[in-house]
DNA sequence: CGTGCTATTGAGGCGCATCAATCATAGTGG
DNA sequence: CCACTATGATTGATGCGCCTCAATAGCACG
């Protein structure tokens, strides 16, 4: 199945037809090697991104040169509902491994949420997920230990995969450098390695090779004060 | 003029009608005192929180007692357009300094939107500036010095209080404790205490008294490195 | 005139950054 | 098939930024 019709659809029932819709979205998508801009600071967009396969991210700068990473955009994905409203982007968009991508022009997206109700509510629903997600990472950073901060994005990540067919309780592939997971965390790519390494000696979880193989989860979940909520708000 | 008014109105012009519904969100409005819950994190709010004088945020505890606070609601800010379709919350909204605030239903707030398309607009903008803050905030704690965080910080409300009329080129009241700084910039009490000292004896900011007088507003946001235009997206 | 909260300052220590070297792996061209 | 190169992973040594603990001072309040 489409990974964006099976996210959306963990947020409300979607008739046969929404489906089709949906997953017509990807019908013209590409492959993008990775670390590649899909939208660049400063670009005006005219078309929305949706992520099918892969990993790929929001980031900007610092004039140092150190980059942090906002946002994780997964495989159904929609990156972003709301840029039609705006002007310049002041972040970029980047693939992380390779990915498979489409663009959704703003009245193709237009016209799918005026015409489709419940599509338009589920998009909602995913948005407000992802604004949760990003104050999530505020905690993480903000105040959480550098252990804590690296087994609460592997949660993340493995729950947000799960959702869309992409990881299974073992564990799932993960096409980041070490330095993507220190772009992230607020950590040092040295320290993130000491990290890893303490986590696979504790036998919770082994990270390497862009592969993620979870030994023990619940030990993960709990290192990391994981929360799962916040990923699905419920609905009222 | 209504902070709500002036403040959705940098984002287009708004119709005199427009502006006077607008206004009489207001309408209710009650005194809080600083510290208090104004929605509790597990609860399903029925009405969505409008901000009129004073400083609120949303936060969160760790178990371990930790407060991480996420935003802050300045006069004029509506918290939060999209609970509506929330379940159980995972945060809390409080008051930090004492505050007026008005409560609007959530019935209201729709045929607000469904009435007032400019509104409604307005609106959607003003939620994208809050989330491009967010993800500001995850830049700042994630790669961000003590000293610049501080002051980044500083540039931020400076500029949001001004766009409602609530603070001057030479400074701003700010109700705020420095814990509380401490729990929104990631750091120690201690250690805002000497950022805050440093910044005096650099005659950049002083910060005392719940207020803040800016020496050098140029040298502060070149420490901070601030841009102030993810407070303002630009209209396309 | 206590009582409590916030601000301030000092001392000591830990967590993580930085610098630097080595190792592993994959891709490239001869 | 084997250098040769590039990139990322790994480990060690050293140091700094910030935390923690603790004590004092200032200030508002009853």
């Amino acid at each position: 199945m489409h990974p964006i019709v099976r996210k959306l659809a963990a947020y409300g029932p979607l008739a046969p037809e929404e489906q089709a819709v949906l997953a017509g979205l990807g019908a013209g998508a590409q492959l993008v090697e990775g670390r590649l801009d899909l939208l660049s600071e400063g670009c005006v967009p005219d078309s929305a991104v949706l992520v099918l396969e892969g990993v790929a991210c929001r980031y900007r700068h610092r004039r140092t040169g150190t980059r942090q990473i906002t946002a994780y955009l997964l495989p159904g994905d929609l990156c972003d509902l709301d840029f039609v409203h705006l002007g310049r982007l002041n972040h970029s968009v980047a693939t992380l491994g390779s990915c498979r991508v489409a663009r959704v022009p703003r009245e193709v997206l237009a016209g799918l949420t005026t015409q489709y109700p419940a599509v338009a509510r589920a998009l909602r629903l995913a948005k407000l997920a992802e604004e949760e997600t990003t104050r999530e990472w505020v905690m993480n950073v903000g105040c959480r230990s550098a252990i804590e901060r690296v087994s609460h994005l592997l949660c993340e990540l493995h729950e947000r995969l799960r959702a869309v067919g992409w990881a299974t309780k073992a564990g799932y592939d993960l096409p980041l450098t070490q330095q993507d997971l220190a772009d992230t965390t607020g950590l040092s790519n040295v320290h993130v390695n000491r990290v890893l390494r303490q986590l696979r000696l504790m036998r919770v979880v082994e990270v390497g090779g862009k592969r993620v193989d979870i030994l023990n989860l619940a030990a993960l979940q709990e290192i990391a004060e994981f929360q799962a909520d916040y990923l699905r708000p419920a609905v009222a």
